[in-house]
DNA sequence: GACTCTTTTGAGCATTCGCTCAAATTACGA
DNA sequence: TCGTAATTTGAGCGAATGCTCAAAAGAGTC
């Protein structure tokens, strides 16, 4: 080797991670992406290759991230259905403070690059799969643990919750309130530990199995 | 008037709203909507002025066409907590039947457009302003009929509902089992119902006022 | 300082973008 | 049948797009 790459690659990938994660795939040029990197086009392309790869390290990035703090806390907590709860909570506590776009990216990208060819779109939803497969991991955890009744179906439980919190993360694009935001954290953190005190023929009895 | 326009104004403006809802605002070209609508550029410029306001035009139009099926449902049902389970679910029975995009064109655009110069953006976010608006007026009539305790609160039951709907259309996006997603609506429509069964004291009691 | 290998540079490629406008076309009244 | 005004046409505009590559610059070895 006879000369180093001036520029700190994982920098690098958290500014374009940034950029295309608040613009998306489509808005976002190369000239932004020159700018926000600093660097020429030569180097980019060196570098990453393409846009589309770019995109694609950058979603990828983008998952990462989300799966250490989530795993994070689930670390921390005792009981699943509580860190599952408190990690909705903190996940819009989070969205308050940082300048972060508020939305899902992999929620974004798989609108946007829904009718769009490539891979970069179906990525996202392979992502987003394996977040759910991940939740239902937990709720399955948690019914194994006695949180839940023998007769919940974690994969069922785990599709509500993804949806919810995509829902969520959408809302928070057009609602800047923070007392309205954390309420609705609030409310859905509610409906997962509410799961808890259910099986006992209440009401509340949704999201069983069969 | 000497010479009428030649194409039907309503299945043009039509076509439109069907390809920027599956494709997108960015991802559809010009090339793409003189094929669709069949006409050239000179036309479309004519008769809707850019490519911003003809998509405009096709989100107001998505809008108006959701809130009919809505306010029909709504119409028929005794029940104004019974009309939104059973919209809820009617919604998912009809994007597995019509080959329609699964996601909710005012949610995609909310966030498509989110850190992007212009109006649709901001505009998109106004209509689900709108939508929210509405649901609180129909929980605040269930409320009034008894079928809701006197402490719900409306406005934010219709956020939660809100949230819920939109995460079901991204969900939507990435799963295709029919099972799966009426499982899903259902599960959402039954939470929607619980609500009429608490004010016991008994769990579910998330979304109270306060 | 000269040599070598790697990386950066940026002018500029081909293509596509949204859009314009002079000319051709069409449907109506006279 | 003709004149007229509204409408369509499509070649093509200027600008922007993603991207390339020959040349320049830098970091290490001798």
């Amino acid at each position: 080797m006879t000369r180093a790459a001036p520029y700190d690659r994982d920098k690098t990938l958290d500014r374009a991670m940034q950029l295309f994660w608040s613009k998306g795939y489509h808005a976002t040029s190369l000239k932004d992406l020159e700018a926000a990197l600093d660097m020429r086009p030569g180097s980019i392309y060196a570098a990453f290759k393409s846009k589309d790869t770019l995109f694609r390290l950058a979603l990828e990035r983008y998952h990462a991230r989300m799966a250490e703090v989530f795993e994070e806390k689930l670390a921390e907590t005792e009981s699943p259905l509580q860190a599952l709860a408190d990690w909705l909570r903190l996940h819009v506590e989070r969205r308050l403070r940082d300048p972060a776009p508020p939305a899902c990216m992999l929620a974004k990208t798989s609108l946007e690059l829904a009718d769009v060819p490539g891979e970069a779109g179906a990525e996202a939803r392979a992502y987003l799969r394996r977040v759910g497969e991940r939740f239902a991991e937990v709720f399955a955890l948690a019914r194994a643990r006695g949180e839940l009744p023998d007769s919940a179906d974690p994969e069922r439980l785990a599709r509500l919750l993804q949806a919810k919190i995509m829902g969520l993360t959408v809302f928070l694009q057009r609602e800047t309130d923070p007392e309205v935001l954390l309420m609705l954290a609030d409310d859905m953190a509610r409906e997962v530990l509410a799961l808890g005190h259910a099986g006992t023929g209440a009401p509340a009895e949704h999201a069983r199995q069969g």
